[in-house]
DNA sequence: CGGACAAGCTGA
DNA sequence: CAGCTTGTCCGG
């Protein structure tokens, strides 16, 4: 391949180093018979250190008064131009270092040239007939004619069928030969798309640890929110499964989403970019064309769903509809699957106050919400602990010293116990925390009623029923994507009970059941209808009154030295600075101001975040943050 | 990041 | 004033 090119004198380079604290780039010097491409991993003398470090540019101008190094040898495969292009776009979109993206698409292993296998054509790989009438099928295709978009997916509808259909439509017309990379929200989903795949006779690569296959091409790409800065032979298409999925962005700063780094890197490849979502929020939908499916098609594939309207409910039956326990049992008796209750709280007790003065148990030091954590094993945490400063102490109300507390809000392990004892039958309590998870199989593996955190939308595969305790709490959660979060939720909850009307006539009607006091919430009805769409108008009119995304474009600046970068950031007129919250002590940083900052525009609000260059450690920078 | 070098604190 | 800590700068 690069036999033909002509023999270049001794050239300079910038690079970037692998090393956490320098920004910056450096001039080097290739020898002439290195063959070097921009985005390889080369060996270079930094300060008499030898590091690692990207090639960023290639045959660069030197710059006047030094003295350049030669480097020190070649290292690996890992970018080439169009993602370190890419590493550069997203370093300007989130305000940050763009160490992080080069890391993410990088091999974790050294991968040189000779290792790399042969390149193979896709052509005729798949073995079997595409159904041409499959509605998602048609759907898919109409977009991918089309230059991309967004494919409001229903949940129980085939993903796979949106991944052959754009491998079809790249293995014919001019697009030949050009291959795709499908994102997906978490590891082992990368794990059943590529078996399926090649279960059709499909070749595929998984990053991060097919690197080698996914550099040379030939293959479907598979990986989740790492693999869009990844190696792809020769990109042709993206497709983004899920695209709502929080997976795909990074909780660490720079706090980057997949989802808009695909959309770009389509963008610079002239490639096309498909996003499927049961539910687009606004992020997704206000910038891209959205393609529905016909409506009896996708309200069959949402699931069917119950409202136990609380309303008039005595709110001393706690978190419990009278209907429930009989909910439940009826299912457990007509159906295998177990029963999965969500509430989206952790530990034992949440919110606790004096029985006889009423007081809300709060802490001496910082005032804030005290509550009982799950004890260690099995007997219960004999304190109360702070849920801000962590600091802890006995259940008594400081106020009166009376020893009587009242629960207010329970959490899952409490839940799990009361529904334990109202159901009569044992629970397993699974939340995010693995050991909790462990230790609660090993207690009551063949328990059939699962209680704990969304995590178990993640865990279980099936359920008769997904019961939303508190479904309130979701719609309340105090961000203002909380609406778009909410019918999310219910979307990943429908794949576990399957479509509505699935069932075999006098089998048992798999479904959600949300405990609310909001029927009529248009999220519930939005869901129950299976119409996504119903949320967007007044969401959007919601966030144009609020002046918040897709609005405007918003970053939460906080740290040391934000105080100095915002009165920078104040003679900027495309800008509107604010102070968002005063975070109380925390047991890692006490008092910490954080600031919001906004500008009509994602690119007005990145070109004057650009500023933040000179900065160190002192800033961080949250760009399009989601808990607000 | 980590080495180099400068400026500040300590002690007999 | 050596011997050590702490801070700031900078690398091609």
């Amino acid at each position: 391949m690069s036999g033909a090119k002509a023999p270049d004198l001794l050239h300079a380079v910038n690079v970037l180093p692998d090393l956490t604290g320098i920004d910056r780039t450096f001039t080097y010097l290739i020898p002439n018979e290195v063959a070097v491409t921009t985005g390889m991993i080369v060996r270079i003398n930094l300060a008499n250190r030898r590091v690692r470090a990207w090639i960023v540019d290639d045959h660069v101008d030197i710059p006047e008064g030094v003295t350049c190094k030669p480097i020190e040898g070649v290292v690996s495969l890992a970018l080439d131009v169009d993602r370190i292009a890419l590493a550069k776009f997203a370093g300007w979109r989130y305000a940050g270092r763009i160490r992080p993206f080069l890391l993410a698409g990088s091999p974790e292993r050294i991968v040189r040239e000779r290792d790399l296998p042969d390149p193979r054509s896709l052509v005729g790989t798949l073995s079997e007939e595409l159904d041409q009438t499959d509605p998602v099928g048609i759907a898919t295709r109409d977009l991918m004619a089309s230059g991309g978009g967004v494919l409001q997916l229903p949940p129980t509808a085939q993903r796979l069928s949106v991944v052959r259909s754009a491998l079809e439509m790249l293995e014919r017309g001019d697009q030949q030969g050009k291959d795709l990379l499908v994102l997906v929200p978490e590891r082992r989903d990368v794990e059943t798309l590529a078996r399926r795949l090649r279960r059709l006779g499909v070749r595929c690569a998984t990053l991060p640890e097919d690197f080698g296959s996914a550099f040379v091409g030939g293959v479907v790409v598979i990986g989740t929110r790492n693999a869009v800065f990844g190696p792809v032979g020769s990109l042709g298409a993206i497709v983004v499964l899920d695209a709502q999925s929080e997976s795909y962005v990074d909780q660490r700063a720079p706090t980057w989403n997949a989802t808009v780094i695909a959309q770009e890197r389509a963008r610079l490849a002239g490639a096309i970019c498909i996003l499927t979502s049961p539910a687009p929020p606004l992020a997704i939908t206000a910038e891209s064309r959205v393609r529905q499916l016909e409506r009896p098609y996708e309200r069959a594939h949402w699931p069917a769903l119950e409202v136990l309207d609380r309303r008039s409910d005595d709110p001393r039956s706690g978190l419990y509809s009278p209907m429930l326990g009989e909910i439940v049992h009826l299912a457990l008796e007509r159906d295998d699957r177990p029963v999965a209750c969500i509430l989206n709280r952790t530990g034992r007790l949440r919110l606790l106050a004096c029985r006889s003065c009423g007081e809300v148990a709060r802490c001496e030091h910082c005032d804030g919400a005290m509550r009982q954590l799950e004890g260690a094993g099995s007997e219960v945490s004999p304190v109360l602990t702070c849920s801000r400063c962590a600091k802890t102490r006995p259940l008594i109300c400081t106020f009166c010293h009376s020893g009587q507390l009242k629960v207010l809000r329970v959490g899952a392990t409490r839940a799990a116990e009361e529904l334990s004892a109202l159901l009569g039958l044992p629970t397993k309590l699974v939340t995010g925390d693995r050991e909790s998870t462990d230790r609660a199989q090993q207690d009551e593996i063949d328990a059939r009623v699962i209680v704990g955190t969304e995590a178990i939308l993640h865990r279980q595969s099936s359920a008769s029923l997904v019961v939303f305790l508190d479904f309130d709490q979701h719609l309340f959660a105090p961000r203002f994507g909380a609406a778009e979060e909410s019918l999310s939720i219910l979307a990943l909850a429908g794949r576990l009970v399957g479509p509505r009307g699935s069932h075999s006539v006098g089998a048992f009607a798999r479904r959600l059941v949300v405990q609310t006091r909001l029927p009529e919430h248009e999220v519930v009805v939005a869901a129950r209808e299976g119409d996504p769409s119903k949320i967007n108008a007044t969401e959007l009119v919601r966030r144009r009154e609020l002046n918040l995304p897709p609005s405007s474009a918003i970053a939460l600046i906080s740290g040391e030295e934000a105080a100095a970068f915002i009165e920078l950031l104040a003679g900027d007129p495309s800008i509107e600075v604010g102070l968002f919250d005063d975070v109380p002590n925390t047991p890692k940083r006490q008092g910490s101001i954080r600031y919001l900052v906004r500008a009509m525009s994602t690119r007005l609000l990145c070109e004057a975040l650009s500023a933040r260059e000179g900065f160190g450690a002192g800033l961080r920078i949250e760009v399009d943050p989601s808990s607000i």
